[in-house]
DNA sequence: TCATAATATTCCTTGACAGGTATATACTCA
DNA sequence: TGAGTATATACCTGTCAAGGAATATTATGA
């Protein structure tokens, strides 16, 4: 759970995270994908792989990564008992999602309910 | 959002947050809690105001923390994109956040976005 | 004003970690 | 078997962050 935290709070690896979260791909792809040093990939994937949040499938001579589902099920369980303190006195969640999926002017005026 | 999860990702870090989760506290209340130094205590809460994670009130010569919403709201709408990951077929943790999947729920893959 | 309590900051040392480069390993195919 | 491709590891180096101890700051009350 903190290893979790802690994989995910390192710029490149959370742009791995993202990348990965669209679709599988295989070391090379990364690499182009976010232009890094294939080292530097390997590295922060190794990272990735040894705390859970990602895992390898080998085809041919490629390792094929992509994300596993119990790191981000137990970090959105952590994060539910905060609920009521990240929800407060919002309308439900899915219209926060909503709300801020449009985008508008964040930072001009608070929608009131 | 990622100086959210690196100001979490830290053990003593988390600790204070899941203390304060419960209920607001002074310094030296969380230092009694934790077992931990004042100045260590001092150092890790200014790390998690400037992140915005807490926010403080002066009262008398205390400085009483408490969690914002506002970055763990966020931390929860960016794992939210993850959910058909997360949830991948197991039982339903909550019920609430589920009015925006409605497209996934067939068995059709998506290869590009 | 002074003494005291509560908290913040500074300085120091040490360990972890990321980037860069070079090299090693593993697999495939001719 | 050897060449080529894909990925992993080792080594070095600089940076940053955490713990510890001492000290500074700020507010309160007498």
């Amino acid at each position: 759970m903190i290893e979790t935290l802690g994989a995910l709070a390192e710029p490149t690896r959370l742009r791995i995270v993202e990348a990965l979260g669209r679709r599988p791909r295989s070391v090379g792809e990364i690499c182009d994908a976010l232009s890094l040093g294939q080292p530097q990939a390997s590295k922060h994937l190794r990272v990735l792989r040894e705390t859970g949040v990602v895992e390898v499938e080998a085809k041919a001579q490629q390792r094929i990564y992509s994300l596993r589902a119990a790191p981000l099920r137990e970090l959105n369980l952590w994060l539910e008992r905060y609920r009521r303190i990240w929800d407060e006195r919002m309308d439900r969640l899915d219209d926060v999602i909503e709300g801020m999926k449009e985008e508008e002017n964040r930072d001009g005026r608070k929608k009131r309910k």
